[in-house]
DNA sequence: ACCTATTTGTCCGTATGTATG
DNA sequence: CCATACATACGGACAAATAGG
């Protein structure tokens, strides 16, 4: 297993649990955490950073509602998949786009705005 | 603003944030609570309960994270439009897709072949 | 446009319960 | 049985955003 490094800017505009979860979705798509691999514990990574459990706890409870990693009450976290399922996103986003009655270059144009 | 009927029974196997959840969201899906609706704040409708602040606002965050309501800091939750944010789930595509190192051209292919 | 009072979200702490290994 | 680790719910405190005068 190898390190577990997240960084926590406490004058951030952004939440910590935000910051957490970010750090870990990050290290997730960028296969430093792989599928199987566990989460370290609510309370080590807690007490690592210098905050309270439940900040960690709300982190990966998003996480979770993700799909990113799955939680159970003995084991911790463990992550489920790798890098996510963009095709998949992709074709859902579509087929909403479709009922909207958008067109294709309607949306590839949103596409490129939001690529900066 | 309409009643705000919501039952909580401390003996069920369900958690009572996720009764307090689930019950908002049938009050949406049968238009007892309407687009741009504001929800009761969480301390009143906890005070109003007899449960605590924080449950009320789990149930809260929760709807939010499945784009129910929308939540915001001195405002409280109101109910969000039923039609899907189409800008809003590119976006979140293309943050996805940047962080697994995909290029433009790569996601625009995926989305060209997706349309058919 | 300003000031104040309220509301909210976040975070910390504590306690109890429960599933896992 | 026991130690580990999460799940739920409670209470308190503070900064920031909002709303109302």
């Amino acid at each position: 297993m190898g390190d577990m490094l997240i960084r926590i800017v406490p004058s951030s505009d952004q939440p910590i649990y935000v910051q957490i979860a970010e750090s870990i979705e990050d290290q997730i798509a960028r296969h430093v955490l792989e599928p199987g691999e566990r989460l370290p514990s609510a309370r080590a990574l807690a007490s690592s950073l210098g905050i309270n459990m439940h900040t960690v706890l709300r982190a990966y409870a998003h996480l979770q509602e993700r799909s990113l990693v799955e939680m159970r009450k003995g084991r911790g976290g463990v992550v489920v998949a790798g890098a996510p399922d963009i095709e998949r996103s992709a074709r859902q986003l579509v087929t909403a786009a479709q009922k909207t009655g958008m067109t294709k270059t309607e949306l590839e144009i949103i596409i490129r705005e939001a690529w900066e």
